[in-house]
DNA sequence: GGTCTATGTCTAATATTATTAGGCATAGAA
DNA sequence: TTCTATGCCTAATAATATTAGACATAGACC
């Protein structure tokens, strides 16, 4: 008995994250794995390195997913309308997939990632470079959205928000980034 | 040989805690722990049930901690001031003490962390009480804020926000908000 | 068509963790 | 001094990751 199912590592990265979406990113373990694909988990060690090698290599294939969803919302939008769109695409990739924003959050130390990542920063900075902020203003105002979408995605994620409606809460959240980035910049644009 | 060591509650919490600072969260197991002590592992189950107990213990613990800082924080003060201070005391809480804003945000189901908690919410309620909002506008105020600084706390713990002065990106996002809500107030204070 | 080789998969074994069961010894009360 | 509660122990089980090394199969090569 050995019979060879003619595995590959994109299979595995796959059958991972049904995992991930099915049951969460705690559900996921080389025995989960290597169950959903009828191997001994001893077999996955020919196609990912371990378990830190399948979930980094799942943050990097997430990350560039995310990536390219935020990209994609802003197409041709422009202004405050590109700050909303990128805002709720931000929210609503990370409300349909906790498992893999969390993924997502994993920190890697390889540039991979950060590559990958780059995508969404890019995408921001090209949005906000609409009001016209100097540079300083301009890194302190991308980071600032960031923390903001991560910090409302996760809360959210981890039911801390309390009770009421959610989605005007993020609304009045996205209108109040604009309109202090208005009233912060040195070079009003509007 | 059974010596008695006549170990205490919250001597095991304190040596968890320890660990939690010293090593991180994810260095925590009951094997360190016992270690620590000088003890069997299973010795532990007498005064903590279990590993999940002994995380979900720290978290309430930590959490009525954080949330006396951030009320200390603001004594006497009111206002932009009080914000500011707030938002200050919250991000050097959770970047001096990493390991237990992690413990801080686990998710427990009791109603315990909720009510210890409470204390950081009531306070931040209290503060933003001075720019009277409506109560829609009061909670999604509050919401924000903490999205904010939770977002900021923890992508800066995770190297996450690129080079630069993070100081002047978290005064940038501060009077970010103070000023959004100011705009977006529908009964101006100022 | 037959052989070679690379490699995918396996079994076996080890280590680390949490956890339960049940026994013993000690500290402090009666 | 005895009794009793309990703090700590050893032993054992289960789930996980991981390494080592054997083997069989698929596809390449002759």
């Amino acid at each position: 008995m050995a019979r060879k199912r003619g595995l590959d590592r994109a299979d595995v990265l796959a059958a991972a994250l049904t995992i991930v979406d099915d049951e969460g990113l705690d559900a996921l373990s080389l025995t989960a794995v290597a169950a959903a694909l009828d191997v001994q988990p001893p077999s996955l060690y020919s196609h990912v390195d371990g378990l830190h090698g399948l979930l980094d290599s799942l943050a990097v294939d997430v990350t560039a997913e995310f990536g390219e969803t935020l990209r994609d919302s802003v197409i041709g939008i422009s202004g405050d309308d590109a700050v909303v769109a990128f805002a709720h695409a931000y929210r609503n990739w990370a409300t349909r997939n906790p498992g893999r924003y969390e993924l997502s959050l994993r920190r890697i130390d390889p540039d991979e990632k950060r590559i990958a990542g780059r995508g969404a920063i890019q995408t921001m900075d090209r949005v906000l470079a609409a009001y016209g902020l100097s540079k300083g203003e301009a890194t302190s105002a991308g980071r600032s959205l960031r923390a903001a979408l991560h910090g409302f995605a996760t809360l959210e994620a981890a039911d801390s928000l309390g009770r009421g409606s959610n989605d005007e809460s993020f609304d009045y959240m996205v209108r109040l980034f604009i309109d202090g980035v208005r009233a912060n910049a040195s070079t009003p644009t509007a």
